[in-house]
DNA sequence: AGTGTTGTTCGATATTGTCGTACGCCGTTC
DNA sequence: GAACGGCGTACGACAATATCGAACAACACT
């Protein structure tokens, strides 16, 4: 693989110090020398490194090094992903099929929003997507929830760097509006896309929030406007807003 | 502090990356490049590394790179260790205050033990010891306890290398006996220590199982000889084997 | 079809990381 | 108490590496 040729030596040396403490309690420098075949000063500089940056100890007394929980805790923002993807899918698969309109699961990332996960229906005329696909929040239901549940700095910001550029005539493009329609999504709990992102297109959508309350995801069930009459979002309301509650129990962590 | 001046750039790059990584669902080389000021093939030999040792993964289809999992194993396993430590503790209190003998919580480390907790008695005359401290196996309580469930390859190994020296005339120095010995407590479930590792001194371990059973740790409750006899030991058993199976229980994962 | 951006490749070279030597500290042995 | 050995740390020379500029291929967009 021709990727291996450009690899960087003292990060290999710095990975193979942390498998050699995850497989020892502590190791003093020269033992991790000699258990790895490096000279005793490299090891100095590359676990003095590692010290630096957070991901071991020393422990004063002994002058052993040990491993920090660091490496838990960055591990754990993956492994918190993962989860609740694994823990959706069944969720939003469920509420594709007694809706028959396409679900998705989406995450906030920096100044857009990202889909995870999707469930498509399996009528001819539906809407299709892509896992892993940007949109910026205001113009979409998930986005619009997103932004009703964080803080304001952070949306103005959003807001701010990424600007409001029309999708279609009903994209809201002014601040103030978006503002009293981030109001509204508060009180009702729920977000609808009217037409915002493409022309045709309705969706709502809901919040999933974390153990303490904190707004982490959004699921939406999206559809032709033809099919989504506001009857039958009513009806998508209710499910996806008792769905999106168990999605959290489920999660609690 | 002096030891900054050793750091080491590309590790801390790297940690950079993998920082950048733990707060943005996915990146791609030129964005972490433009995020952290580095050049792009700069960074294409950083993530090439980190993707080798399995911290990072790329996306055939969008060429984006996002963090694994490894790092949330990796830190899995100190976090196991620590939570060990904070579960047993009130357990060791409890059953020092109940014998008012010195306890111990000990864990193997390679070739040898290593006591990672110890609450000690009240009395004038007391087994004293220190949190740190390694000894070797083959003369103690809880290192018997743990050879007598080890795989017998490993148990060699450890043997062989660190040899079986005497710490006093009880010491068990002989292969054949110490095998017989460890027989002997795979069946009874517990170890009982004659003044092997110090004269005057007796102890009493058992073993600390994981959920698949596997022994990962032992307690120990240490006395001298004089308040040692058959029928406080007996006594001691029967509690160290009930309190390290609620331990167990605990630290069910 | 043209353009722009990205990830990847390659090689020159500036910079860094390695390692040999030395030092201070500490524990052990006599 | 002295001597010794091993450890972690400090320092500097220099060989080896990591950086980065230039170029290329692939892909998406218009």
């Amino acid at each position: 693989m021709a990727k291996d040729q450009y690899l960087i030596q003292s990060v290999s040396r710095a990975s193979a110090i942390i498998e050699a403490l995850s497989n020892h309690n502590t190791m003093g420098v020269t033992e991790i020398g000699k258990f790895l075949g490096l000279h005793k000063s490299t090891v100095y500089g590359l676990v003095s490194t590692l010290e630096h940056e957070g991901y071991v100890q020393q422990n004063p007394q002994t002058g052993k090094y040990a491993l920090t929980l660091k490496m838990f805790e960055i591990g754990g923002k993956v492994f918190g992903k993962l989860d609740m993807r694994k823990i959706a899918r069944p969720h939003i698969e469920q509420i594709m099929l007694k809706h028959r309109e396409t679900a998705h699961l989406v995450v906030p990332d920096g100044l857009e929003i990202v889909y995870i996960d999707k469930v498509e229906c399996t009528q001819s005329m539906r809407i299709c997507s892509n896992v892993g696909k940007r949109m910026p929040f205001h113009c979409t239901g998930v986005g619009k929830v997103l932004l009703a549940n964080m803080p304001v700095e952070q949306v103005d910001e959003i807001l701010r760097k990424k600007g409001m550029d029309a999708f279609t005539e009903n994209t809201i493009t002014d601040y103030n509006l978006l503002q009293k329609e981030l109001e509204k999504i508060k009180v009702l709990g729920y977000a609808v896309d009217n037409e915002e992102a493409e022309l045709g297109l309705r969706c709502v959508a809901a919040p999933i929030r974390d153990i303490n309350g904190k707004v982490i995801a959004a699921t939406s069930v999206s559809g032709p406007k033809v099919r989504m009459d506001d009857e039958k979002i009513k009806g998508i309301v209710t499910d996806l807003m008792a769905m999106n509650e168990e999605i959290s129990a489920k999660l609690g962590y």
